[in-house]
DNA sequence: TCTACAGTCTACAGTCGCTGTAGGGGAAAG
DNA sequence: CTTTCCCCTACAGCGACTGTAGACTGTAGA
């Protein structure tokens, strides 16, 4: 029951230090207890809140995201379909990014396979990359990050 | 065989006249003529390597990678092996990525039909991120973007 | 008690690949 | 000639952190 430094919380939730006090500075954690000094002091419920923003964030969900999660968590009684149309949207955002990255193996598949060796002038790749009005960027549909 | 402002060379090569200053800004497009009054003219070159530039995004390569590209082609005597290496990086790159992703959806799916209504205190897509040490998380594969 | 070293603090710059904004000047069309 | 568009520079901002600099604090061993 004692307070942990941020050092110990990092080790307990599995989250590096400088995050911490980031998460601290974009208001997901609320301001921490300080000792004398100015050492910041947790509780077990920071442990609890890190693991679930980390939880949220290894399944790719947004801050924002994540930040209406945890203002759900505090109001327990709410309907919990909010949080289902959360979590939909994130399946719905991984499912077109896999769709993107499929076509964008195919492609990369296809120009490698053509490459056999020579010289870069008549690189099959280089030809691909110089020429090739690729379905990809035909299709508008440029690689961005989740 | 005239000159042609950025923003027709933007409409050429299907890329922002914003993004055509930032590639001058770093370098991956050389500085271009200027009229008497500062606006930058271009030929028929900057479409190629500006069309070029787009394949190689549209595929996922990272700036970085498409520098070296750029460099090589300047070199058309060059042995193709190091294209052929970029190109298989960026391959391995993408299904690593597809792979994480796989996993992503997988989970997100399960979290997801776990939850039949109800309130948010006892919603199961809130327990799995509070308790669930997922298995994404236990390969501490965290999602990172490309 | 001294010393060494690990941990903590703040504040700010950098990452990537752009995009947006502010505040101006120049060029083409009616 | 006026309107409307295009172009210019310079800089800030995005997301989600990471890294750096320089100073202070806490702890363990000699």
């Amino acid at each position: 029951m004692k307070p942990m430094t941020i050092g110990r919380l990092s080790k307990a939730a599995g989250v590096k230090v400088t995050t911490i006090r980031y998460y601290e500075s974009i208001e997901l954690m609320g301001e921490p207890d300080r000792s004398d000094s100015g050492q910041r002091l947790y509780g077990a419920g920071s442990v609890q809140r890190l693991s679930f923003i980390r939880h949220a964030r290894d399944l790719g969900f947004s801050m924002n995201a994540i930040r209406e999660l945890i203002e759900l968590q505090s109001d327990p009684g709410e309907d919990c379909a909010v949080v289902e149309r959360i979590a939909q949207d994130q399946l719905k955002n991984v499912r077109t990014r896999l769709k993107q990255l499929r076509a964008l193996e195919r492609e990369l598949k296809r120009i490698v396979t053509g490459c056999d060796g020579g010289v870069v002038e008549t690189c099959e790749i280089m030809s691909a990359l110089n020429d090739h009005a690729s379905c990809l960027s035909q299709a508008h549909e440029r690689l961005q990050a989740m």
